[in-house]
DNA sequence: ATAAAAAATGAGAATAATTCTCATTTATTC
DNA sequence: GAATAAATGAGAATTATTCTCATTTTTTAT
């Protein structure tokens, strides 16, 4: 497992134990977390109040990505690879959330639709985010 | 432009004042409005717990789609084709949420993805969204 | 290693978005 | 058109997030 103190060190930011905790619940979780569930790994060890800070300020150096579930809480994930691009897939029943890869195929073919976009709408697309919904049938620990 | 009271009649909900001005007031737009942005339009026309009771009402007869802007904020657009399947592009100088159609050969290849990971997940994969982020540079009407 | 300066924290107050309550009004049914 | 059912408005309650500020921790410069 990487080390919170090395992260912050790397970004350049000073070294709290706030942060290295945030971190540290974070980096144990393979997919993302809610607020409220990271909260609760961090029992009373951080306040709110730092937690929603200590977030924020992992998202200024761009090691955070948040997004919201389909019923809008806020969910947070860890973003360390440079070459980690995913997406996700929410399951309906449990609110598990899964990080997925697509394969080269589809981000080929995606790649070349955001160039048609880009022109039709004269924009310039720096980012996408792709989610998938559904059910999981069994793999899931908390579906039957 | 569409009836706002047949829609109601289509659905088999009761036809009152506060839905024909919320339906209204989506349909004279093209695209997605911020919840604000919405309330703004209607003025003090509709309360406020009525607008978000309204806006629960058009899910519950699926005619309405919500989903959060890049600064969470809640986002809804009227769907009343079946066939108006899209996608979003958002602005991140002006905030503008566009529509947008991927074209085929996308939609082919996404379906394809799709089936190799309900595989792989065991999952059934029911609906999905994509979501493309960027600046345009000068067809926005609120960009310079 | 230590003192001074800068930054971060905790606790709770403030704010914003959404839902809830309930007395009144409006729509539907017969 | 009267009786019944449903929806509304106003504001209170709730929830998620940000803000304030006195205290503590971390960093910087000696």
């Amino acid at each position: 497992m990487k080390d919170s103190k090395q992260i912050l060190l790397d970004h350049k930011v000073s070294i709290t134990n706030p942060r290295i905790l945030v971190i540290e619940a974070l980096l144990e979780n393979n997919n993302p977390l809610t607020v409220d569930e990271l909260q609760i790994k961090l029992k009373k060890k951080v306040a709110k109040s730092t937690l929603y800070r200590v977030l924020n300020d992992l998202k200024k150096i761009n090691i955070l990505n948040e997004f919201t579930n389909p019923e809008n809480a806020t969910v947070v994930e860890l973003l360390l690879e440079d070459d980690s691009h995913h997406h996700h897939l929410f399951c309906s029943d449990c609110g598990e959330i899964i990080d997925i890869q697509m394969g080269d195929e589809f981000e080929k073919t995606l790649s070349k639709e955001i160039k048609r976009i880009e022109k039709k709408f004269n924009f310039s697309i720096e980012d996408h985010r792709l989610e998938l919904f559904g059910k999981c049938t069994d793999l899931c620990k908390n579906c039957s």
